[in-house]
DNA sequence: CCATTAATTGACCACTGTTTAATTATATAA
DNA sequence: TTATATAATTAAACAGTGGTCAATTAATGG
C-alpha cells in the first residue's frame, strides 16, 4: 500500500513550492499546513519530509529569493538618476511598498517569532539590513548615522507590520506611506516640503 | 467518572486567569495551550470552557485590562509637572518601556493578527490610542497634526515590536529607546538636545 | 537478472482548540 | 425531608497540526 510513482509524475522541490507558494501568498505561513500542499498535491504528506526537513526549511526556501529582490529593488532606485534626497524618499516608500506587495513573505522575513524558521532565516535579514543601511547612509551624504538608520528602519518596519496581513493594499495607504516617509526624513534632519 | 467538586475547591475565572497569567507571560499566547493550563489547576481542560467561550476570550480577559494600565501611565505622565517638551518625551519612551515590560501582553494588544483574538479586542486598541494620540497633539501644543501622530505611533511599535519576544529587556535597550524618541521628536518638528 | 537506492505511502505519535453527553454536587421548592 | 432542577466537572471524541518511520515499490547500476 505504499509506492514510488512512476518517474515522470514525481515530486520535486519546485513542485511543492509551486503549490505552496500559491496558498501561502494568500493565507500566510501559519494558516497554510503541510497536508494541505500535500493535499494539492495529490500527494501524502509524509512525501514533502522527503523533500524538505519540516515546515519552516519549505518556506524558508519560498522566502529566501525575496530578501534578493528587496536588495535589487533599493540597486534599482540606486542606480536610478535623480538628487539623493529623492532617491532616498524613494528608498523608504520602496521598501513600505515591497512589504505590501508581498505581505506573507514579509511576515517571514521580518515579523515571525519562531525558533524553527529563526534557525534558517539567521544571516539574510541581517545582509538585507546592512544593503538598506549602506544605501541610506550614502543617500543622505553621510549625514545620518548608524542609530539613526536603525531608527528608520524600524519606523518603516513598524508601518508595515501594522498593516501587514490586513488585506490592505500599498495603493490603499499611499498617501499615508508617503506622509511616514517625509515624518521620517525630518527625523534624519533632511527637509523635503511636499507635504 | 465525571463529576462535579466540593464548593470549596471549585474552579472560577479568577483561579483559571491566574494561572493563566503566569505561563503566558513567560510563554506568550500561542505557547500557552488551554491543556497546559488545566494541567496545571488540576482540573480536565474542558473545564475551562465552561467559564470562558475559547483560548481567545480567556486571553483577552487577562490583556484588557493592559489597556487602561497603558492609559494610567500615560495619564500620570501627563499630570506631572513640567515642560510640555519633556512630558511629550517620557510619553513617547514610557510607551515603549510599557510595551518592553508587558511584552506578552503588547503581543496580544497590538501585535497579533488572529481572526478570533481580533474579534474580542475590537474597542480597546483604539480607545488607547485615541488617547494616545490626544496626549501627544496636546503636549506638542497642536503642532503635531493627527497624520504626524499615528507615524508617530507606528515607529513607536515598529520598535516594540522588533523586540518583542526576544528575551532583552527595556533597560538592555533603553539608550536606543531614547534614541529613537529623539529621533521621532525631530520628524515632530520638536527639537531637544540631549543627544 | 539481481541488488541497491530513491521515492512514496499510511499508520502512528504527541500535540492543538473545541464540543458534548454523562455524571454528580449543590441549591431550590414542595 | 425529599424530590427536582441547576451548575460544575469529566472523559471521550472530533478535526486539525507538525513530524517520524517501517514497509513498499519504481528506477537504477552492475
Amino acid at each position: 500500500m505504499a509506492a514510488r510513482k512512476a518517474v515522470e509524475q514525481e515530486l520535486t522541490r519546485e513542485r511543492i513550492l509551486d503549490v505552496a507558494r500559491e496558498l501561502f501568498v494568500t493565507h500566510g505561513y501559519r494558516n497554510v499546513s503541510m497536508r494541505q500542499i500535500a493535499r494539492e498535491l495529490g500527494y501524502s504528506h509524509g512525501s514533502i519530509y522527503y523533500h524538505f526537513q519540516n515546515k519552516a526549511e519549505l518556506f524558508y526556501a519560498l522566502v529566501r529569493e525575496y530578501f534578493s529582490l528587496l536588495d535589487k529593488k533599493l540597486e534599482t532606485i540606486m542606480r536610478k538618476p535623480g538628487h539623493s534626497l529623492e532617491k532616498l524618499e524613494e528608498v523608504l516608500l520602496g521598501f513600505i511598498e515591497f512589504g505590501f506587495t508581498h505581505q506573507s513573505h514579509y511576515e517571514i522575513m521580518f515579523l515571525i517569532k519562531d525558533d524553527e524558521v529563526n534557525h534558517y532565516l539567521c544571516q539574510e535579514p541581517t545582509i538585507s539590513y546592512n544593503k538598506f543601511a549602506d544605501l541610506v547612509h550614502k543617500l543622505s551624504d553621510g549625514r545620518a548615522d548608524s542609530t539613526k538608520i536603525w531608527s528608520l528602519f524600524l519606523s518603516l518596519h513598524g508601518f508595515v507590520s501594522h498593516y501587514c496581513r490586513s488585506g490592505q493594499t500599498f495603493a490603499d495607504v499611499e498617501t499615508m506611506a508617503k506622509a511616514h516617509v517625509g515624518f521620517l526624513l525630518k527625523g534624519l534632519g533632511l527637509f523635503f516640503n511636499n507635504n
